[in-house]
DNA sequence: TGTACATCAGTGAACGCGCGTTCACTGATGTAC
DNA sequence: TGTACATCAGTGAACGCGCGTTCACTGATGTAC
């Protein structure tokens, strides 16, 4: 049965966790190039009882990477449920500020899912899906609003290709209730969202006088006004 | 005298490019953690020949970095003067097109300065103004379209602690020209430009069906309009 | 409830490798007179 | 123009280190009867 764990599996749940946390706490100085001797160092076992966790050093990667993203996940999911579903603006700004939150907090597992690739490393499809689940609750956003008829889709022109990239993503399921003109909008929000937070993450603001919470908190809005969510 | 040199400068200089032509090349599969030993056995000499050239693996590093920021800031400085000046949206249009470009041409260096930092690793202070090069452009093209009465500056209502920041920003020679509330929608084109360019090449748009060239032009655009260059 | 066997976490040694950096040296190139 | 000396690029050996991964093992925990 799933549920009746001996003390072998609590344990083995356990120390899993612990090399995923040591792990973590490396990534600040390693960066994605940690060492697993030196997390087994860390933990107090020899280098070659890893192994009886992860199959490899990228296998160890991989589950930082999944958590990573199901924490962002559900830290943004969390954060923009605690707003009346009325209250579009108010979800919109919820879910950014957690985004930039979270990011601060964890700044080396944001730069591992939004920083560069890392070289000789491919993620497995199963990221795929945990890594939608921020851009899920934003659409969402747009979604109810345009059901609601509190959102109106804007008249832009698209070119071609555009909409039909549109049209593609409309078919991710939730989707489909924005109409592409919105979507194209929401895209391009998104850009914007990711850029000004690696932007401030990655030092970019350094020394150059920018209030980056009044900064950040200012283009939230404005994005939620050109979403058409507050006027 | 600096212009007469012997074939020993000329040698040198020479061979400190083959260097850095090697370690770029190399950036593609070790990403920052390049190895200065396999740098030296690309270039057929012995690993520690190396350090007549670099002091230190980080100075060469160093190196890389400045050498991709002048490399971005020359191109986007003249695919931009190539337009003519009273083309203002022209001239965003190009300079977006060869940030572009030029990520896309040579990827590893685009991550290298616009990717995750580089743990433990700090840019000298001799990065900073290379890295402005591009913003500097840009800035230009609103400058240029303010001082001709082309472009009026947005009525934003804008926070204080934003309005600070912008002012703080137009400190920045040449930056003077364009009021704060143009500048404070340009920094956010500016987030929005960068993030969308790191999206398509870190691979977030993999698989979306995205068209990302189409995208890519259609924002650029949609920001030209909203910077006030073109309607 | 007690025993026999299976599972499995962690050990310790080893393999084979690569790394950045230092240092005394050689021999070619450049400079001063 | 020729010679004596200084500069400097590249050598080869070495230091001291760390790495990922494999493998046969021991001893504790779990399971079946």
């Amino acid at each position: 049965m799933a549920e009746v764990r001996t003390a072998r599996q609590r344990a083995r749940a356990e120390t899993t966790e612990q090399i995923k946390d040591i792990a973590r706490s490396h990534l600040a100085v390693d960066g994605p190039n940690l060492s697993l001797r030196a997390v087994a160092r860390d933990l107090g076992v020899v280098s070659s009882a890893i192994y009886r966790y992860f199959a490899s050093r990228d296998d160890l990667l991989t589950a930082l990477i999944l958590d990573a993203y199901a924490a962002l996940g559900s830290a943004v999911e969390q954060a923009e449920a605690r707003v009346p579903r009325r209250d579009l603006h108010g979800r919109w700004i919820a879910m950014g500020r957690a985004t930039r939150d979270w990011a601060r907090r964890y700044p080396h597992e944001y730069a591992l899912i939004y920083g560069s690739p890392v070289p000789g490393y491919a993620a497995p499809r199963e990221t795929v899906v945990e890594a939608q689940r921020p851009l899920v609750v934003a659409v969402a956003i747009l979604g109810d609003g345009v059901e609601r008829g509190a959102v109106t889709a804007p008249a832009d022109r698209l070119p071609k290709a555009v909409r039909a990239s549109a049209e593609s993503v409309r078919t991710y399921p939730g989707f489909e209730r924005v109409p592409a003109t919105l979507l194209t909008r929401a895209l391009a929000m998104w850009a914007q969202l990711y850029g000004a937070i690696s932007f401030e993450l990655f030092g970019r603001y350094r020394n150059s006088g920018i209030d980056e919470e009044a900064e950040f908190e200012h283009q939230l809005k404005v994005m939620s006004q050109y979403l058409g969510l507050s006027r």
